[in-house]
DNA sequence: CTTTTATCGTTAGTCGAGCGAACATTGGCC
DNA sequence: GGCCAATGTTCGCTCGACTAACGATAAAAG
C-alpha cells in the first residue's frame, strides 16, 4: 500500500562516496531544520563554537579555525552580531583586523544550539549503538585528517 | 616551517553531523576533479547506471531509481544524449512518457566511469583497511536506510 | 626610508546540488 | 465525459563553497 519503491541501482548502493552524501544530507536535513526553528544556521554554531573555545579573535583566524571561507565570515558575524551574540571591534594593535567577542548572551545562545545540535546528532545515529558511533567517528575522522592536513 | 595549523574547536572536530560533512566534501572532490577531466558529472554516472542495470525507462523512473529530481533529469539526459551516450524516444504506449536508452557508447562510457570512480574511492578510503572500509560501508549503510525508507 | 610583498575585511559574483512551483499534455478511473 | 494523477519541461530559489578584485594596513626587503 506504500511500497511502489523504486530500486536503487546497486553500483550507487554501495558507492561509498555516495553513501556518504547520503548521510551527509541526511545530517544536514536534521541539522538544518533543528537549527531553524531558531534562526541559526550551521555557521553561527561554528563560529561561536571557535571563539567560546579560542576567546577573541580576528575574521580571518575564525576562517582558519572553522574552515569557513573568509568571505562568508563577514556575512555570518554580521548576522550573530546583529542579534548581539558576538562583538565587532577593530584591533587597536593592528588596524587591518576585527576583533570578534561572544557576549554573554552568544555564549548562551551557544548552549542552546549545543542542545539542539546534539538532539540532531542522536536522531541522526539512531540506528547505532554507542560503541558503533564511536567506531564510525574513528573511521571517519582518520580519513577527514588524512585529506585535510596532509594533502 | 608550515604548520601555522590553526587548531579546530573540540566541538566541532567531534560532531558527528560535521565530520561526515568533511569527509562528504573530499569525496566530491576526489569525484568530481576524476569525472570533470572526462567533461562527465556525477548525475551522469548515476543515470547511466540505472539505465544499464535495470534497462530502458522513462525519466521520471530513472529519477526516482538514482533519487534525481525530474527536473534535473531533464538536464542530464539532454547532456548524454548530446553525446550520443543515450537515446531519447517517446513511447508509444504512453505518450507523456519519454523512453531512454543506453548506446553502446553508452555502455562502453559507463564502463570507463566505473574505473575512474573506483580509483577515486581508492584515494578517499586510502587510510582504511578493507576491513575497515567494509565496517564504515555497513554503518553508513545502517544510517542511510533508516533515514531514506521509514522517512 | 622606501619599495615590495602579504594580510585583512569586504563586496560581488560563480558554480553545482537540491529543491518548489507552475504549466501543458496525456492517461487512468469512476 | 469529467476529474485527478503522472509526465516532461522551464524557471527560479537557496545554501554552501569558492574566486576575484579592491582599498587599507602592516611587515619584510632593499
Amino acid at each position: 500500500m506504500e511500497k511502489p519503491e523504486d530500486p536503487i541501482p546497486q553500483r550507487l548502493r554501495v558507492l561509498p562516496s555516495r553513501l556518504i552524501n547520503q548521510v551527509a544530507m541526511s545530517a544536514n536535513r536534521l541539522v538544518d531544520q533543528a537549527l531553524a526553528e531558531t534562526g541559526s544556521r550551521r555557521y553561527h554554531y561554528a563560529l561561536l563554537a571557535a571563539l567560546e573555545e579560542f576567546g577573541p579573535a580576528s575574521q580571518a583566524a575564525l576562517g582558519r579555525r572553522t574552515g569557513i571561507d573568509r568571505s562568508d565570515i563577514v556575512a555570518t558575524v554580521n548576522e550573530l552580531a546583529e542579534r548581539e551574540f558576538v562583538e565587532r571591534n577593530p584591533d587597536p594593535g593592528d588596524r587591518r583586523r576585527n576583533i570578534i567577542t561572544v557576549t554573554p548572551a552568544g555564549v548562551q545562545w551557544l548552549k542552546e544550539l549545543d542542545r539542539l545540535l546534539s538532539q540532531a546528532q542522536d536522531e541522526l545515529l539512531t540506528p547505532l549503538s554507542s560503541a558503533e558511533r564511536e567506531q564510525l567517528i574513528a573511521l571517519l575522522t582518520r580519513i577527514a585528517d588524512r585529506h585535510s592536513a596532509s594533502h
